[in-house]
RNA sequence: GGUUCCGUAGCUCAGUUGGAUUAGAGCAACGCCCUUCUAAGGCGUGGGUCUAGGGUUCGAAUCCCUACGGAAUCACCA
C-alpha cells in the first residue's frame, strides 16, 4: 500500500482517538513537504482545527505524536498549521521494492467488464498531404487513447476520413485538366502531395480566372466587391468542379473511378505518414459511407418534434432554450451538412461497438460543433451523446502567425518528420556517440531520437493552448525534451548492462536496513507518484501531464546520478538499491513515455 | 455584438479538489565541472508588481466579478 494511504489512515485513526471523532479520508489533506522544511510529506492541519477546537500548532504536535507512535513516522515537527512528518527509512524500501515487482505500475488492467471508450482522431481530408497541426491531433489522439487504456478502458481509435465533397473534385478536376496522366508510381511522389499538388494547381487557375472575370463584370459597370463574389461563383473551373460533385452523387462510373483511384494514391501516402508517426486505428469510418446515414436520423428527429421544418423545406433545430441558435440539419434540397454527417457516423458507430463514452479529437474551432452535438446525439437517444468529450486542443502557430496554404506557410508532416532525423542524426554524428554503431542502428536510434523530440515538444504542452512552433529554432535536444529523457533512460540502460558484464546481480529482494539519502528518497516518492499522474491524465485526458511528469523525474534522478558512482560503490547493499532504483525509474519513463507514443531507445 | 477559451521571466512553457516570509523549469546571456557507469549531462549568477482593479478566505497565480489584451466561433462550407 502507498505510503500516502496508510498515513492517511494512520491520521483518520489518530483523529478519532485524540478527539473523538471519525474524519472521512477525503478531508486529510497530504502534499510533499516543500524543500525548505525538513519531511516528506505534509499535513495541513487547518481544515482539522474544527475537529480539534485547538490552536494549530498543538493540533499538530499532537497529531505528530501519535503517528511517530505508529512506527510510520520517524520524526515530525510543526510550522504553523503545517506538520511536517519524516518518512520512517524502511518504508521506502518497501514502496520501491512494491513498484518493482510491478512491470506495469500504475496501470489498471482491462477486463470483460471495463467501459469502452471510442476515441476519434485524425480525420483528414483527402486532398491534401497531413501538416504540423494533424500532427498535433494524431498525436494528441494516440496519447489519449493508451491513457485511457492504461486507467482500464477497452479502447476503439477510429479515423473518419472525410472521402467526399467539392474539395476532392478540384483535385480531380485539376487532374484531369493539367496532369498528362501524372502517377505516384511514375513521378515518384507520394501520393498525398501528388493530389494536393493538383489542389493547389486548381487554387492558381481558379484564382486567375476569378480576376479576369471580375475585372470584366467591372468594366461592365457591376461594383468591384459584387463583381468578385459573382465572379467567384460562376467561374468556369468552379462550375466544373460542381457538376463533377453532381456526378458523383449521382454514382456517375467515370467520376467513382477516377475518385477511387486518386483517394488510394492519397490513403497509401497517408498510411506511411501515420506508419511514421507510429499512429493507427481499429476502425476507419469514410465519409462516403456515413454522409447518407444522418437524414433518417434528422427524419425521425423530425417526426417525434424534436425539430421543425420551415416553408422552404430546409429542418431545422431550436436551441435557444440552451442559451444556443437555431442549427440547420437538412438543406432546402434535402442534402446534409456536416452536422448530420456526424449524426450519421454516430449511427453507425453505436450500431458497431456498443459505446460507452465517446472521445473527439477535434480541434478548438469547432467547440460549438460538438457543444451542439452533444445536445443533438442525446435528444435523439444516444446514451453516450450527452457527456461526450470534445477534447478540444488549439492552433498550431508559426513565428509569423498561423499557417495559410495559400501563403506556403504550411509545414508539411513528412518533411517536418525527416528535418527532425536528420537533426538527430546530425547532432549524434558531431558528438561522436554514434561511432561504434552499425549504420542500420544509427538510423534507428536518430529516428527515435527525431520523432521523440517532435512528439514530446507537441505533447508537454497544455493541449488546450495554442502553441507556437518555431522551425528555424527546429527543436531543442536539450532541456525540457523528448531527447533529453530518452538519453538519461539510455544512459541507465548502459549502467544495467554493464552491471551485467561485471557479474553484479540486480537482487531480486531488496535490502530494508539501507540509509537512504534525501534525494532517494525523494526518486522513491516522484516514482511512487506515477499511478495518481496516471489517474489524472486519465481524468481529463491529459497527455501533458505526463510528459512534465516524465521530465521531473529523469531531472530528479539525473541529479542524483551525478552524485554517485552506482558501480563503484562498495557497499553491497548500498549499490542493489540504487541499481534497483535506477532500473525502476527506466520502467517507469519508459511506461510514461510510452504512453505519449514516445519510444526509447536502449543506446544513444 | 453573443458565446467559449487564453493572458505567469526577454522567448517557450510548468504550476487548480485554494496552502508555508523566497511563484518553478528549459531556451537565450555569463561563469565553473569531462584520466569518473555516456558532457544530448551537472553546478552557479542575473532575470517576475503571476495583464489590471475589486471580492470571497486564516491563506489566491489558482475561486467569483469588472476592465484591458489576444484567439476561436456565431454559413443552406466541411
Amino acid at each position: 500500500m502507498k505510503i500516502e494511504n496508510q498515513l492517511t489512515a494512520a491520521v483518520v485513526a489518530a483523529l478519532a482517538e485524540l478527539y473523538g471523532q471519525e474524519v472521512p479520508e477525503a478531508q486529510i489533506q497530504l502534499q510533499k513537504t516543500k524543500k525548505e522544511f525538513e519531511g516528506h510529506l505534509t499535513l495541513v492541519v487547518f481544515p482539522l482545527l474544527r475537529v480539534s477546537k485547538k490552536k494549530p500548532e498543538e493540533t499538530a504536535a499532537e497529531i505528530g505524536a501519535y503517528l511517530k507512535e505508529t512506527g510510520l513516522v520517524a520524526d515530525f515537527n510543526v510550522v504553523k498549521g503545517f506538520l511536517n512528518l519524516v518518512i520512517a527509512p524502511s518504508k521506502w524500501v518497501e514502496l520501491l521494492a512494491e513498484i518493482d515487482a510491478d512491470e506495469r505500475y500504475g496501470f489498471v488492467p482491462v477486463t470483460e467488464k471495463s467501459p469502452l471508450v471510442m476515441v476519434e482522431y485524425s480525420s483528414p481530408n483527402t486532398n491534401k498531404p497531413l501538416h504540423l497541426g494533424h500532427v498535433r491531433n494524431n498525436l494528441l489522439g494516440w496519447a489519449v487513447s493508451q491513457i485511457a487504456e492504461a486507467n482500464g478502458a477497452k479502447v476503439v481509435k477510429t479515423n473518419i476520413v472525410n472521402d467526399r465533397g467539392i474539395h476532392i473534385c478540384k483535385s480531380m478536376l485539376a487532374w484531369l485538366k493539367y496532369g498528362n496522366g501524372e502517377t505516384p508510381a511514375g513521378s515518384g511522389k507520394k501520393g498525398d502531395h501528388l493530389v494536393g499538388d493538383y489542389y493547389v494547381e486548381f487554387d492558381k487557375h481558379y484564382r486567375a480566372q476569378v480576376k479576369d472575370l471580375a475585372a470584366q463584370f467591372v468594366q461592365e459597370g457591376m461594383l468591384a466587391e459584387e463583381a468578385e463574389e459573382r465572379a467567384k461563383r460562376e467561374a468556369p473551373l468552379m462550375c466544373e468542379a460542381r457538376e463533377m460533385l453532381v456526378k458523383w452523387e449521382h454514382n456517375d462510373p467515370e467520376v467513382r473511378n477516377l475518385w477511387r483511384k486518386m483517394n488510394e494514391w492519397v490513403y497509401e501516402g497517408f498510411d506511411a505518414t501515420y506508419k511514421a508517426l507510429g499512429v493507427g486505428f481499429d476502425k476507419i469510418y469514410y465519409e462516403s459511407d456515413t454522409y447518407l446515414e444522418g437524414k433518417e436520423k434528422v427524419v425521425e428527429g423530425l417526426q417525434k418534434g424534436l425539430f421543425y421544418r420551415r416553408p422552404d423545406g430546409s429542418v431545422w433545430a431550436d436551441l435557444t432554450s440552451k442559451g444556443l441558435d437555431e442549427k440547420l440539419l437538412l438543406r432546402s434540397d434535402g442534402t446534409s451538412v456536416y452536422m448530420t454527417q456526424d449524426i450519421g457516423t454516430a449511427k453507425l458507430r453505436f450500431q458497431d461497438f456498443p459505446i460507452n463514452k465517446m472521445v473527439y479529437v477535434v480541434g478548438n474551432e469547432q467547440n460549438y460543433h460538438f457543444q451542439v452535438l452533444s445536445i443533438l446525439l442525446d435528444a435523439l437517444g444516444f446514451s453516450w451523446g450527452k457527456d461526450l468529450v470534445h477534447f478540444s486542443y488549439g492552433m498550431v502557430e508559426l513565428p509569423n502567425g498561423k499557417m495559410k496554404s495559400r501563403e506556403g506557410t504550411v509545414v508539411d508532416a513528412d518533411e517536418l518528420i525527416a528535418e527532425m532525423v536528420l537533426q538527430a542524426r546530425t547532432t549524434a554524428d558531431e558528438s561522436g556517440k554514434f561511432d561504434d554503431m552499425s549504420e542500420e542502428e544509427k538510423a534507428e536510434v536518430a529516428r527515435i531520437v527525431g520523432l521523440g523530440a517532435l512528439k514530446y515538444f507537441l505533447l508537454k504542452v497544455d493541449a488546450r493552448k495554442n502553441m507556437l512552433f518555431n522551425p528555424e529554432e527546429s527543436i531543442d535536444f536539450n532541456g525540457n525534451t523528448g531527447p533529453f529523457i530518452q538519453y538519461t533512460y539510455a544512459r541507465i540502460r548502459s549502467i544495467l548492462r554493464k552491471a551485467e558484464d561485471a557479474g553484479i546481480q540486480v537482487p531480486a529482494e531488496l535490502p530494508s536496513d539501507v540509509a537512504l539519502s534525501t534525494k532517494e528518497e525523494e526518486i522513491v516518492q516522484h516514482l511512487a507518484d506515477f499511478a495518481a499522474v496516471v489517474r489524472q491524465a486519465g481524468v481529463d485526458y491529459s497527455p501533458s501531464g505526463i510528459a512534465n511528469y516524465c521530465y521531473e523525474l529523469v531531472k530528479e534522478y539525473n541529479q542524483f546520478y551525478h552524485d554517485f558512482s552506482i558501480l563503484r560503490e562498495e557497499d553491497e547493499d548500498k549499490r542493489a538499491f540504487r541499481l534497483v532504483l535506477s532500473k525502476n525509474v527506466a520502467k517507469i519513463v519508459r511506461l510514461g513515455m510510452g504512453l505519449l507514443g514516445i519510444e526509447m531507445p536502449e543506446r544513444m
